[in-house]
RNA sequence: GCGCCCGUAGCUCAGCUGGAUAGAGCGACUGACUACGAAUCAGUAGGUCGGGAGUUCGAAUCUCUCCGGGCGCACCA
C-alpha cells in the first residue's frame, strides 16, 4: 500500500517539476518522517532544489504544494521544517486498502534468476557458518520469488577437491580401510543415525575424521610427513582421475555426506533444485570450450617472462588502469597477473569457475548430464552426471545470478566477473552479484563451554573464526537439537493439555523460527560472533517473539470464535472508520495500520540491496507495536460493535501480515505455543 | 606493500538513495498478571556515532587522513 502511494506521489511530483520548473528529475527523494504528527510520506525536494533554482527552499516547498492540487490517496500536503514537504494519506482509504485480499503479483518481470548457496565441501557435517549461508540464500529465494522471478536454486559441490581427498588419505591410511569398509561403515551410519540421530552419522564420524587426518599430516617425523603430503596429492590426482578405487572412496563418501547435508538443511525447511558437482565439470570438459572462447576474447594471454613464465594468465580488476599507463616505459611483465593455466597444464579453481558461470548464463554451449538425487515432498532435486536421463528439467540460461558465498572470497568472484566483462558479456557480468555475507565466528567464551582448549591469544580476542580443518566449531545439527532442547520445557509446560507430538512439533516450529531469526536479523556484512547465550534466546528481537504475536492474535479469534478473514472483510461494510484511526489516542492504532501497509516496500528494499535483514526487521516492528496495541486495547470486550469490528479487523490485519513475513523468512506461524 | 569489511549505549546490533529530536534487544533499576496467555507491556538510567580535517544550507551516512580490529591478496583447491 505504501509502496504504490510513494510512487503515484513521486510521479505526481515530477511532473509537477517538469511543468513548473522545466526540470527533470528521474529520483525523488521519499523519506518516512520521525513522527506522523509530520504526515506519512516526506520528501526533502525543495531542500535539494534550492541551489539550482536559486530559491529559499520554503518558497519552493509552497510553489510544489501549491501546483500538486489533490492527489488520489492524500488528504493534504504541508511545508514544514527548512522545506520539507509532509504528505498525509487519507488514513480510511490507506486502511481499507491494506484490508483488502492482496492483488495477484503481476508476473511481467520474466526475470530468471539463480541463487547458488550451501555450498558445503562434501567432507564433513555442516556448521553454523553453513548455516548461515543456507539460511540467507534460502531467504532470499523466497524472496525473489515473492517478487515475481522465476527462480533456480542451486547448491554446488566440490566433490574433487583437497578437502575431499583428506578424508579420503583418513580412510585408506589412517584407518586403513578398504572401499567395502567403507561401503559398510556408511551403510551402518545411516542405519545408527536413525534411531541415535546425528551425531551417529556419517558427517559426524568424517568431522572429526578430517581433523584428524589434517594433524595426522604434521604429526611424524620429518621424512613421514613428507610421504604423506605426497600421499595428499597423489590421492587428489587419482580422485580428479576417476575410474580406480580411491576416486569411488571419494564419490562414495561425498554423495553420503551431501544427502547428511540435504537432510540438515531440510530441517530447516531449505531446499535445492539441482545440484551442479566439480567432477562433472572437469569430466564433461567444460573447461576446454571456455579456454577456446578465453583465447579468442584476448582475456587470456600467454606469459613468456617472469615469475608465470609458461601461464596463461589474465589481468587482474583494477589492474587494467596501472597497464596502460605503462605504454610508454618498458612493457614490462604483469606479475600481478591472475595465472588461469598454469605452466604444466592444468587449470586453476579460477578457470573452472569461469567456465561454470559461462554455463550459467548459458553461454558455454555444454551441458550437464541430469539425474534425480534428492526428493522433497512437492519437487526433485536434480544431481549433474555424465549421462543423465534424457527427461529432465532445464537448468541454466539464467538472466541474473546470485551467489551466496563468504566475504573472503571477493577476489575470486571479482576474476570472474572481470573474465565475463573482458569477454563481452557486459550485461551478465552486471547481473552478476557476489552475495556476500561476513562469517559466523565463536566467542572465546562459548569455544570454552564446547572443551576446546584456547590459546591465550585467542582469549583476548572478541571472536575466533570456526575452522573444519582443525574440527573447530559448532556442527548445525548440535545446534539445532539444542535449541529443540532448550524450548521443548517449556512448550511442554504451557501446552500441557496436547498431545505429545503436536509439542514435540510446536517446539521443531519454535527452535527453528529462533535460529533462522538469529541469522537474519542481523545484515550481511558483520560478523556474527556465536554465543549459545543469545543463540538460544526466545525474548525480545527473536523469532519466537514474533511467533508469540501470531499465537495471541489467533487466540483472540478462537476465543471470540471469529474467522479473521471474514473479520477483515466487515471492515469493509463500516460506513466509516475514519475516527477510529485520528486523533492522540488512535496514532499507535494507525501506526500499526501503515506498518502492515508496508510489507510490498520493504521487500522491494531487500531486494534492491539483497539484503533480507530489512524484513527480518519489519516483520520485528510489527510484532512490536501489536505487542503495545494489545495491552492497551482490549478487543472481545469491547462494546462499540462498530469499535469492535475495527479492533478485530486490525488485529486480522496484522495477523496476515505477520504470517506472509515470517513465512518470506521461512519461518513458521504456530498454532499455538 | 595493495585491496575489501568493521568501529554507534555496559554487551549484541539497526539506522534505506546525505535530512527533522541517533533507535532496538539484552543486561541494570522501578512498576503491571481477578480482562483476548507475562515467551508480554509501561517506565528510568545509559551516546562528544573511534580521533581529526574537508564537502554541504545540513554528515552516524560522502571525501581525505590517522588510530584500533578482522579478512583477503599463490602455478593450494
Amino acid at each position: 500500500m505504501v509502496l504504490e502511494l510513494e510512487k503515484r506521489l513521486a510521479q505526481r511530483l515530477r511532473a509537477v517539476l517538469k511543468e513548473k520548473y522545466a526540470l527533470d528529475v528521474e529520483n525523488i527523494p521519499l523519506e518516512t518522517p520521525p513522527d506522523l504528527h509530520l504526515g506519512e510520506i516526506a520528501t526533502p525536494i525543495a531542500l535539494q532544489l534550492a541551489r539550482t533554482l536559486r530559491k529559499a527552499p520554503k518558497i519552493i516547498a509552497q510553489e510544489i504544494v501549491a501546483a500538486l492540487g489533490s492527489v488520489e490517496g492524500f488528504v493534504r500536503f504541508e511545508v514544514a521544517g527548512a522545506g520539507y514537504i509532509n504528505a498525509f494519506l487519507d488514513r480510511a482509504e490507506a486502511a481499507q486498502v491494506v484490508a483488502a485480499p492482496a492483488a495477484q503479483i503481476s508476473s511481467k518481470r520474466l526475470l530468471h534468476a539463480m541463487v547458488e548457496h550451501t555450498s558445503i565441501n562434501p567432507n564433513k557435517a555442516a556448521h553454523i557458518g553453513h548455516l548461515r549461508n543456507a539460511i540467507l540464500g534460502d531467504t532470499f529465494v523466497r524472496l525473489l520469488r515473492a517478487a515475481g522471478y522465476k527462480v533456480d536454486v542451486q547448491n554446488y559441490i566440490d566433490n574433487t577437491g583437497v578437502q575431499v581427498a583428506d578424508v579420503v588419505v583418513g580412510f585408506l591410511h589412517v584407518e586403513k580401510k578398504s572401499v567395502a569398509e567403507v561401503r559398510t561403515l556408511i551403510a551402518v551410519c545411516g542405519d545408527l543415525a536413525k534411531i541415535e540421530g546425528p551425531k551417529a552419522a556419517i558427517d559426524y564420524y568424517c568431522w572429526d575424521l578430517y581433523a584428524n587426518t589434517s594433524q595426522w599430516y604434521t604429526s611424524g617425523s620429518p621424512e613421514e610427513n613428507e610421504v604423506r603430503k605426497k600421499l595428499r596429492y597423489s590421492t587428489l590426482h587419482a580422485i580428479e582421475q576417476g575410474n580406480n578405487e580411491t576416486a569411488e572412496i571419494a564419490d562414495l563418501i561425498s554423495t553420503a555426506v551431501l544427502r547428511r547435508h540435504l537432510e540438515t538443511m531440510l530441517r530447516l525447511d531449505i531446499e535445492y533444485d539441482f545440484l551442479p558437482r566439480e567432477s562433472e565439470i572437469l569430466h564433461l570438459k567444460f573447461w576446454e570450450s571456455a579456454f577456446e572462447k578465453l583465447k579468442q576474447s584476448g582475456v587470456l594471454y600467454f606469459e613468456n617472462e617472469g615469475k608465470n613464465k609458461g601461464c596463461w594468465v589474465m589481468t587482474r580488476p583494477g589492474a587494467a588502469a596501472e597497464s596502460v599507463q605503462d605504454q610508454d616505459g618498458p612493457k614490462g611483465t604483469d606479475e600481478d597477473a591472475k595465472v588461469i593455466v598454469r605452466s604444466n597444464g592444468t587449470v586453476t579453481y579460477v578457470g573452472k569457475d569461469i567456465a561454470y558461470h559461462l554455463w550459467k548464463f548459458g553461454l558455454l554451449g555444454r551441458d550437464f548430464g541430469y539425474n534425480p538425487f534428492f526428493t522433497y515432498p512437492d519437487h526433485e532435486c536434480w544431481i549433474s552426471s555424465v549421462q543423465g536421463q534424457e527427461i529432465h528439467p532445464q537448468f541454466g540460461n539464467a538472466t541474473a545470478i546470485y551467489n551466496v558465498i563468504d566475504a573472503r572470497q571477493s577476489d575470486p568472484q571479482s576474476n570472474v566477473i572481470q573474465a565475463l566483462r573482458g569477454m563481452g558479456y557486459t550485461e551478465q557480468a552486471d547481473h552478476y552479484t557476489h552475495f556476500s555475507y561476513e562469517m559466523v565466528a565463536l566467542t572465546p567464551r562459548c569455544a570454552e563451554e564446547l572443551g576446546y582448549s584456547i590459546s591465550d591469544e585467542d582469549k583476548k580476542k572478541s571472536y575466533i573464526e570456526v575452522s573444519g580443518r582443525k574440527g573447530f566449531g559448532v556442527k548445525a545439527d548440535d545446534l539445532i537439537d539444542k535449541l529443540i532442547e532448550t524450548v521443548q520445557p517449556l512448550v511442554d509446560e504451557k501446552q500441557a493439555s496436547s498431545p505429545e507430538p503436536v509439542r514435540r512439533e510446536i517446539a521443531r516450529q519454535i527452535a527453528i523460527g529462533a535460529l533462522r531469526y538469529f541469522m537474519l536479523k542481523v545484515t550481511r556484512n558483520s560478523v556474527i560472533a556465536f554465543d549459545f547465550k543469545d543463540a538460544l534466546s526466545f525474548e525480545g528481537e527473536t523469532g519466537p517473539y514474533i511467533q508469540y504475536a501470531v499465537v495471541r492474535i489467533r487466540n483472540i479469534f478462537r476465543k471470540g470464535g471469529m474467522d479473521p478473514e471474514a473479520e477483515l472483510a466487515a471492515l469493509a461494510e463500516l460506513a466509516e472508520i475514519g475516527p477510529y484511526l485520528s486523533g492522540e489516542e488512535n496514532e499507535d492504532i494507525w501506526s500499526l495500520w501503515l506498518r502492515a501497509g508496508r510489507r510490498s516496500q520493504v521487500l522491494e528494499q531487500c531486494i534492491a540491496t539483497s539484503e533480507p535483514a530489512y524484513l527480518a526487521k519489519h516483520a520485528f516492528q510489527l510484532a512490536q507495536e501489536f505487542a503495545n496495541f494489545y495491552h492497551r486495547h482490549h478487543i472481545l470486550t469491547e462494546e462499540d460493535p462498530a469499535r469492535k469490528t475495527f479492533l478485530l479487523a486490525t488485529a486480522a490485519v496484522t495477523l496476515r501480515e505477520l504470517v506472509a513475513s515470517l513465512a518470506l523468512l521461512g519461518i513458521e506461524s504456530p498454532e499455538a505455543m
